[in-house]
DNA sequence: TCAAATATTAATCATTTGATTAAAAGAATT
DNA sequence: AATTCTTTTAATCAAATGATTAATATTTGA
């Protein structure tokens, strides 16, 4: 059997086992860096077993990819369509949201950024990153307030860049940081949760300056 | 000879072809997916050269970038500990001269943070990057400014990551940004442009929030 | 001019690495 | 219990890749 749906004493298929780890080891090393035999022995299992179930380290890497680049656009396109919630509260919700999922996974960043770096034809053509800024209600929500003078600087992409940015930035430079700084893990995750009231206040006082 | 110093007509030596065409391909691919054969044929020299005169890809790829960091830190460091600056006027010639720096080489930013992931130890450790904040001329006006009132959040360590993140982050999400943007080369350049002027107003009201 | 030093080349090596194969083991079906 | 299908393994392949070697070409200095 090869999925044992019933079972419940035995945790993870072979399959499963191979994509998590396949995952670990992608995101922390990057696909050229990244050797399947490596992946194998992550996930315990036997070379051969990785291109039984899917082929090739290529195609596997395209699934991993593929939903990562899903999840993490999903769920923000989900935050920025809400009618409910004004500017101010998409860009908590973004913050919050991306503080947490980033801290929890933070090779993310860097991963998703190199990786469209190496071969962005083939990943950006993928997703409709236009149309889903430019049809969203942040994107109508930026225009009003930059019509009616809540916000001065009125092109959306330096809003974004800033706000990715800020919420982005500190986790690609974590080494660099932790030196810098002279810190630990322990204490960068607090400065990243302190960044969850301080990147939305910010956000606030450059739409108003001028 | 090896450096024809005073002969005019040959432009470069055999060793700076080399080198600058492993800083093009390292830069564009990274270390892992860069092929020596890819440096040779960039190159247009036989592949035994690289190893005749680096010894070999991993030496010529530490040589490259302890240039590379030397290079950026050196000039971080010449403006943050000038005296005659206040720190507006910093803040103002770090965006000035790095927004020139990286469009000029846009791929150095990813190149610094994704070869630091792969071996932070290494690289790090070669470089005291704490000392070079803490006892800077930037560190003591920050906390000046801190205790004068002049700026709201106390950790420097927060100002570093936006001011850094908004200059750098444009660029590691080049080609997300040109995407979702609906923008080309030319005006990705004339945002980063437009940028100098912003960030450093951007800080300022960033400074004063609260 | 000629010998020594330096630079360059083509061929080759030894490993690494992604992938395949054929056989064995295990599970499901009858 | 026997048969068939699925999963796993060890061994192996072929190509890619970093590096070396031995021979050749070029430059330098006496």
């Amino acid at each position: 059997m090869a999925k044992p749906n019933q079972i419940v004493t035995e945790q993870f298929t072979t399959e499963e086992k191979i994509k998590a780890a396949a995952k670990a080891v992608f995101y922390k090393k990057g696909f050229a860096a990244t050797r399947t035999r490596d992946i194998a022995e992550e996930a315990g299992i036997n070379l051969a077993l990785l291109n039984y179930y899917f082929r090739s380290k290529q195609k596997l890497f395209e699934l991993i990819m593929l939903e990562t680049l899903t999840a993490f656009i999903e769920k923000m396109v989900l935050l920025l369509n809400d009618e409910r919630t004004t500017l101010d509260q998409k860009v908590r919700e973004v913050v919050e949201n991306y503080i947490d999922v980033i801290t929890a996974e933070p090779e993310l960043p860097i991963f998703i950024i190199t990786e469209i770096r190496s071969n962005p034809k083939l990943l950006l053509q993928k997703i409709p990153v236009k149309k889903i800024i430019r049809q969203s209600v942040f994107f109508k929500q930026h225009q009003k307030a930059v019509h009616e003078g809540r916000i001065q600087e009125p092109n959306p992409l330096h809003f974004l860049m800033n706000l990715i940015g800020m919420i982005v930035f500190p986790f690609m430079a974590k080494p660099l940081l932790m030196a810098g700084g002279g810190i630990e893990e322990k204490e960068f995750n607090e400065l990243m949760k302190e960044r969850k009231k301080l990147i939305p206040m910010w956000i606030k006082a450059i739409m108003k300056a001028k």
